[in-house]
This record gives C-alpha cells, sequence and structure tokens, in this order.
DNA sequence: CTATTTATACTCTTAACGAGTATAAGTGGC
DNA sequence: GCCACTTATACTCGTTAAGAGTATAAATAG
C-alpha cells in the first residue's frame, strides 16, 4: 500500500453564466463528500483534486472535472487565486492531507447541465442578496446589514476599534455618505463573516448553532468567499476587458448587452450613455437585422467585433450610470 | 524510508525595491539547486517549497523561506500566479515529483541582504532591458528585436499566420504606428520567447546551442517570465493603489516620488500634471520641512496619507506623461 | 552677479463622463 | 384608426479629468 499523499492540490471553478437577466453559477447539491452545515448540505463549487500524473496543466485539470461533474466544455477560464491555510478543510483536520486550493473563473454561455451529477445553475444573488443594487440599494442592508453592523461596531473594545470598525463598515458598504465601490465584493463578504452574518462564521468557529441574524444562503467550505472573489474580479474586469460578450450568443441587440452588464455590475447604467459608450468604443458591429419579437420598436442585432481585442488599450464597459 | 512525495508546491518570490532611481529585485546566484543555462549558474528568484506540517498559510511559508534565504523581513506581499505545467521543472523529468510553483510580488525598502546567501539585488532592465523607456523607446527595439520580429514574421507559414504575426508584434511593441501599452510586459516577454529571441526558448527546446540574437539576461526555470508578470502586474497596479509607497522611506520629494514611478512605468512623465494628480488625489502631506543637500530649489518632504486607502474609491498615479 | 537647476503656480484645449430632452418606430387594446 | 405604452435612437449641456505648455520663484555653483 503506496503512502497516503502529504499534498491534495484541489481545483475550484466558479463557473458564471447570466440567463433571464440574472447572474447564476454552477452549483454541487447533495454530494456526501461535502460535511453538512446544518441539516443538509450546502452546496458547493464543482471541484477536483490535481492528477499529477494525468493533467498536463492546472486548467487542464480544471476542464476536465468540470467535464465529469457537469457535462460543460469550458470556454473562457481565468485563474484567481491559490490558498493553503491550515485546517481550512475538515478532511484536513481529521489528520488527512494538506489542501492547496487553486480557484478558477469561467464564463460560459448558459446550457443545459448534465442530468444526475447534483450540478445546477442557481443564483448569485442567493448567496450574496446584499450585491444586487439594481433597483436602488437593496431593502436588506438598510433593514438587517446596518443595524446588525452597528451592534458589532458596539461591541468593540475600545473608541478606537469603534472609530474604526465605523469607518471600515462605512466604506465597505457605501454608508453614511461613503461611496458604493460594486467591486469590493469580498471585502463586504469578510466583514459580514467578522461580524458573525454569515452562517459560515459560525460553522468554522466550530459552533453547532446558527447566527440569530444571518443573510445569504451558505455554502460548504469557504466557497462563498470564493464566489465573492469571482464576482469582484468579474466586475473590475468588466470596466477594461471585453469579457462580457463571453456570456452572450453571437448576436444580441444593445439593450440585453446592458442587462447582462447590470446584472453582474449589480447596478442599473444610464441607456443612452452605455450606447455612446459601445459605440464610440468599437466594440460592437451592427448585422442590419433586427429583433422582431419584441415589444417596443424593434432594436437592431448586433455583433462583438473581435478586432478591438487587438486595437485598443483597454477596452470595456465602466459607465457607471 | 517513507515514499517520495507526489507533489511539491514551490512558493516563489519577485523582491522589489528602488534604488538610485532603478528598479531592482533579488536573486540568487551560484546555487547549486538550478541546473546552469549555459556555462554558469543562471540567477534564479528565492524560492523554496511548503512545509505542509510547518507552514500554517502560504504567504507565512513564502516569509519564512525569504528571511532564510536573504535575512530579509517582508512588507507587502502580493500572490501573482500558479502553475504547475508539466516538466517545466528538469527535476521533473529525471523522476522527481510533480512541482505547482506558486508566485508572488513583494515590495520593500532596499536594505541590505545578508552575506553568504549568494542573494543580491539585480536591476529588472538587465533581464527586461525594451522595458526601460524612460528616455524615449530603447535603441534596442529599433537595432534588434523589431528586424528579428521581421524575420520571424517572414517564417510563418502563410499569408495569414504572416498577418496575425504582424499584428501581434506591432500591438505588443507598439510598432508602426500601434500604441505601446506599459503593462503588456509578459505579453512582450512571450512573443520575444516564441519568436527565440531569448535564450530560455532555445534552452527549454533542449537545444545546445544559444539562439544567434538574443536580448536581455537570461534567468533560471521560467523565473524571467515570472519577473515580467510581476513588472506587469506592478504596472497595472499603480495606477489605481497607492503601492509605491511600500517602496519609499516615510518622507520623500514629490521629485523622488516621480523618479520611482517612472523607474516602474519605464517611461517618463510630466512634472506639472504628476504634481497636479497626486495633490488632488490628496495621496500625500506636507511636512513643513525642506530637504537641504539638493542643487537646486530645496523641495518640501511630503509623508503618504494613509487615510486615503478608507477614503477614494481607487486612489492611484496613472499619468501618462 | 549670473548661469543653472529645481520647485511651484497657472492657463489652455480636448476628451470623457454623467445627466437629461426630444423624437422615431414599433405593439396591443379598443 | 387612434391611443397608450414600450423600446430605440439622436442630440445637447455642463462638469471634470487629462495632456501639454508658459511663467515665475528659490536655491547652488562658479
Amino acid at each position: 500500500m503506496p503512502a497516503p499523499p502529504s499534498i491534495v492540490v484541489g481545483l475550484n471553478a466558479a463557473i458564471v453564466a447570466v440567463t433571464d437577466d440574472e447572474p447564476r453559477l454552477i452549483t454541487i447539491e447533495g454530494s456526501s463528500r461535502v460535511p453538512a452545515t446544518g441539516g443538509r448540505e450546502a452546496p458547493a463549487l464543482p471541484f477536483g483534486p490535481l492528477d499529477p500524473a494525468g493533467h498536463r496543466t492546472l486548467e487542464l485539470g480544471l476542464r476536465t472535472w468540470v467535464r465529469e461533474q457537469t457535462g460543460l466544455e469550458l470556454g473562457y477560464v481565468e485563474q484567481l487565486y491559490t490558498f493553503a491555510d491550515r485546517n481550512r478543510d475538515p478532511g484536513e483536520r481529521a489528520g488527512g492531507p494538506r489542501v492547496v486550493s487553486i480557484a478558477y473563473l469561467a464564463l460560459v454561455r448558459e446550457g443545459r447541465v448534465a442530468a444526475g451529477t447534483g450540478a445546477r445553475w442557481r443564483g448569485f444573488y442567493e448567496f450574496l442578496p446584499w450585491e444586487d443594487g439594481r433597483r436602488g440599494r437593496p431593502a436588506l442592508v438598510e433593514s438587517v446589514i446596518a443595524p446588525a453592523l452597528g451592534r458589532w461596531m458596539k461591541a468593540a473594545p475600545d473608541a478606537e476599534a469603534r472609530r474604526a470598525r465605523r469607518e471600515r463598515a462605512d466604506i465597505t458598504f457605501g454608508l453614511h455618505g461613503a461611496a458604493f465601490d460594486s467591486v469590493r465584493v469580498l471585502e463586504r463578504y469578510e466583514l459580514l463573516y467578522e461580524a458573525g452574518l454569515v452562517s459560515e462564521a459560525a460553522r468554522d468557529a466550530g459552533l453547532s448553532r446558527r447566527p440569530a441574524v444571518e443573510v445569504g444562503e451558505a455554502m460548504a467550505l469557504d466557497h462563498r468567499r470564493l464566489m465573492a472573489t469571482a464576482l469582484g474580479r468579474l466586475r473590475g474586469k468588466l470596466k477594461y476587458r471585453p469579457v462580457v460578450f463571453e456570456l452572450l450568443p453571437a448576436t444580441f441587440t444593445l439593450l440585453k448587452l446592458q442587462r447582462v452588464v447590470e446584472a453582474l455590475a449589480g447596478a442599473p447604467l444610464h441607456k443612452q450613455n452605455f450606447r455612446r459608450l459601445v459605440e464610440t468604443g468599437r466594440l460592437v458591429e451592427g448585422t442590419g437585422v433586427r429583433e422582431s419579437r419584441s415589444k417596443g420598436r424593434p432594436a437592431e442585432l448586433f455583433r462583438f467585433r473581435r478586432e478591438v481585442l487587438r486595437e485598443r488599450r483597454a477596452p470595456g464597459l465602466s459607465a457607471r450610470s
């Protein structure tokens, strides 16, 4: 019998699509490989270990695992982050090998997921509801998060720590007049974690009771944290790289394009300015064809101008309102 | 005797400082752990394996290794990328374990390096001479790179491939009227690698002869590639995060700040506009003290305003000329 | 005292951005 | 066929940021 490996490299994928103007990602549920959070199994991201003998590169290993677990063939893939905090994985505490996790972001046009695998598409904002500001600041922030953060601030040991907590809360959530920065998704999740507002915090601390106040649905391991990393990176990238088109069909109307950007950015955009941005950036070209089955005036169908990838310095969609 | 591990995780550090207006990084030379490129040992970045039992996190492992190899205590550290291409490490080909490499960028104020370790400070542009455009486009580009890329273009199999190569060369190096994008450091290195203009290309292909035309000094393994990644990331980050201050002493003149930014950006900046940018961004505050030993009119010493980290959305120094 | 060097204050022009108004071209209800 | 409604598209306006240049102030070296 060979000795157990001392290190395992895990490949994790946040696979993102936008359907019906909602950002979604693939989760694996009901798999028994992940311990339950509270009663039932928490959703996890697709993942699998690097096979040192079989996988030639990390990305190829990831693609293989995703194909196996979801039946999907990935297109755009980008590495997010690698972490290996000790005891992050419960199996490690039980004497298992050290786990090094490498997280990836993948963008796909939503398709059917192979049946019977436990894989399903879930909405991003079911897990991170405070990130959807398309119809103004979510009510959840006013009604639940802000008051709870207020209690967290008051629980600080001294006046200086209290001031620091208040400032941090204001900046990350754009409270009390501070600007809300849509890219700071990870910072917001981590603040909620520290303040005990997500149930992963209690779970990781070894508590059996879930917190009295919690926001969003929990995920296995630190997969919700990883998801926050993915959304933040995606929002940032949107501004200077034409990545949205990975999520759209070959032709689309400008409104559709706008809706997809809004879905990811979690913020409404000014229609006319968005148009101007897209056109002056020469990101798309008209096809001459008009969309038929629409309510109002029919819109022209556009396609992505792949050439911009080689033309401009930083083509993206950075509009903010 | 325990079984040899099947996976080893390597931690690599690009440790950057700016001294005398030159960007530098630490290399390890004369160590026998790395096979020679051609005759003598090629410089390598400091690195060491993750100890699954001893290192609690990746970053702590990295800090430990750097302390041991260079005597330096790192401050600012940022993860760059993880890769694990098979046979990237020569030891792997000889039947050794699979190597997963994690690269980090660290910023320090240059200090003395512990003696006897083989560690020394080297200039970035000794390895990437085409990246220093502070005194206009480097002569090397006109005299060596452009002609060699011309030959590489002509060697393409067909007209379409030739067009693609020309376009790629023009974009990455800003030739024939294309804009030069200082951030695309990695793309430029990779193009030179493909075109056979860096000696690592011949080495990795198993050739014993070095190429007829080569630019910059070679490094061990893919450490020059990693260095290019570090410089590109740093140049990008400079624009939207106040990272320069990690490289400067507590107080400095505005000209000194500008020189450091220019050294990293590899481009000259417009003095008055740079000043305006720094001041309207409220990145620094005057100390009231004036520098003494200078040639012309004495300049005021400034210090970094740490508060901006919590105030502005994206404080950086994005000026371009 | 003068040439030289560096610091600092303004001005000017253009482009980009956020916001709004106006108008065109369809659908569905009656 | 007209009206209410929805969506598309064109154009204007004011503000801010960015690139570039001119002018002046304050020191040192000879």
